[in-house]
DNA sequence: TTCAAATGTAGACAATAGTCCGTTGTGCTA
DNA sequence: TAGCACAACGGACTATTGTCTACATTTGAA
């Protein structure tokens, strides 16, 4: 399986686990709303501050996409 | 600190602790040599597929990036 | 000092990340 | 059935990643 559709299962498995919509979590994570779904699919690439980003708003780290 | 700075930190301390030289990792690795010097200092914006690429040339796991 | 290996840098560029607009589909519940 | 919240999708667009060529600088060993 490849890096980004992991990426993507992980990203949805911890925001689902904090209760969050897609919607908010963008929100928080201040990317954009119809960004969120392709990159939970794996469809995205996406860079090391979108990353943080996303870390920063689950309030988690960012090892903790790749365990 | 930025996690830019953090990871290209990272990413120089564990290449020459495998003692390789930026050309030989950007071999390894299958991305640009010139592209390199900038990750390590910092000012670049990596995505997941170099990330990856980088670790699969050195050997460890993508979390070991970010610990 | 001299030479080669390694690193850094700049500019042009193609490819793609990420935004923004609107619309559509999918449950769920009244 | 209607209505709402959530998720997904498309197209157009801007910003940025990552490549490539070429050259300059540093470093260390002979």
């Amino acid at each position: 399986m490849n890096i980004q559709v992991k990426f993507g299962q992980k990203l949805k498995e911890l925001r689902l686990k904090k209760g969050l919509t897609q919607e908010k979590l963008a929100h928080l994570a201040e990317i954009d709303r119809t960004y969120l779904p392709g990159i939970e699919k794996g469809e995205r690439n996406v860079s090391l501050s979108v990353i943080e980003k996303l870390s920063t708003a689950l309030n988690i780290e960012i090892k903790d996409f790749f365990i």
